[in-house]
DNA sequence: TTGACTAACTTGTATATACAAGTTAAAATA
DNA sequence: TATTTTAACTTGTATATACAAGTTAGTCAA
């Protein structure tokens, strides 16, 4: 499996979470418990705990243990750092991607600001739909450095660029930075979106990065306004 | 300052990002270099640098050192774990509260089941509007359970609630969930925004919770459409 | 000159120890 | 009985050590 202790233990706590066997409300066991159970020093424990209470999971108490919290965390999909395929797959809605358009070009003025290449470098450009349950809810255009992308096909893009980029490529993606606001839709919304009567779009722009922190993907994701839906957290840091 | 070693290496490393003394693209120290600097051991430092990571201010790269990100997070106000009042400040636009509402009621259905309290519980109910360069932009719905917030003024509303809250009640705040989406605006946003002819608010519903777990206040955050902007950060975790 | 190797750096993981500080429940005391 | 104390738990912080693994630049040999 994972040849990472600490990552491999809070996976497998993060499970037990998602799996109810660790419930809301309830105590997990321990540092000194689970040091016995996975047979690992306390350190080790603690860095896997650290991360579930960073992600929401867990909220540590001094003195007294760990709590699980009840933080669903179904985020709606926000193409980022979860693929769209990793987030269908948890929402369990009938959805499915039609790539509408898939080709090579040169950067405009906005791509060469947005994705700090030169003129004379190709860029890839994808277009994508989503639909859930029958209504196209959002559309993906995905930008992609040639540089780190040399090759990319309809099918790639149906199924999870993702997945071909990390297992394919092995492109570490580390990072991203998302924006949100709201625009006046466009033509090309219309186009492609069943948008209702709607007159806005929510807009995600999302700047994506790799290990070495360079910038190798830019997506502008746009949701029909009454579709969209994020949910964040985070903690606040006191400096006592 | 800080009894709290790394918490107090996390504080200055990041004012120096701010500051500009660490520019975007430019290494720090390596981490046996901030050991000698700080006069501490290595774990302290890597804690300390684990944190700037998860916050997005470095990248760490292995066998190279951190670098400094470019990532400005000049966030919106959200209403959340950073007050208006932090936020106005970064921000450094004319800001202002208006005060509009004040009073303790009993929870109704909704709040019952959003602050989890009991129909004989006291509740805090407090209505803000955040004026920005003149225009009133954001309307604020605290409620606040009484248990944990025993007394409110309005001169404590205008200036900060959370200062009052930490420094004052001595309530350690510690994580908030929240959640965005878009709703069509009400009779109430009309009569205390200038909404000009938008049809639809961005809602951000804040959930806040103390050190040991305890919901203790709701708020709802609406914002007009076309001033609503959040930035987020997220770092993607593999399992290799 | 070119290429391979090496040494000196970097961060990442795992372990162990010590003590501080908050919580809880049982035991001792008034 | 009521209160205080204590002991045994919990998590938090700080330190030290060892080795793994990635990067870089200089050295050495072909």
């Amino acid at each position: 499996m994972s040849e990472n202790k600490y990552l491999s233990i809070y996976n497998d706590l993060l499970s037990k979470i998602e799996k109810g066997i660790f419930k809301p409300g309830m105590k997990i066991p321990s540092e000194n418990q689970l040091v016995e159970q996975y047979e690992t020093s306390r350190e080790t424990i603690r860095k896997a705990l650290n991360l579930l209470s960073e992600h929401g999971y867990i909220q540590k108490i001094k003195g007294k243990g760990s709590i699980v919290l009840d933080v669903r965390k179904f985020d709606f999909p926000i193409s980022g750092l979860i693929s769209f395929k990793e987030l269908a797959q948890k929402l369990g809605k009938p959805s499915r991607t039609i790539v509408e358009q898939l080709e090579t070009m040169k950067p405009d003025e906005t791509l060469k600001k947005h994705l700090h290449v030169t003129a004379r470098e190709d860029i890839w450009k994808v277009i994508r739909v989503r639909e859930i349950e029958g209504e196209r809810i959002i559309l993906d255009k995905d930008f992609f450095n040639k540089k780190f992308v040399p090759f990319l096909s309809k099918d790639i893009c149906e199924r999870s660029i993702y997945e071909y980029l990390e297992k394919e490529l092995q492109l570490k993606i580390s990072f991203a930075k998302k924006e949100f606001f709201v625009e006046e839709c466009t033509e090309e919304d219309r186009m492609y979106l069943n948008l209702k009567q709607y007159t806005h779009v929510v807009v995600v722009r999302n700047y994506v990065y790799l290990d070495d922190a360079s910038l190798f993907q830019y997506t502008e994701s746009r949701h029909r306004l009454d579709k969209f839906r994020f949910v964040d957290f985070a903690r606040r840091i006191h400096l006592h």
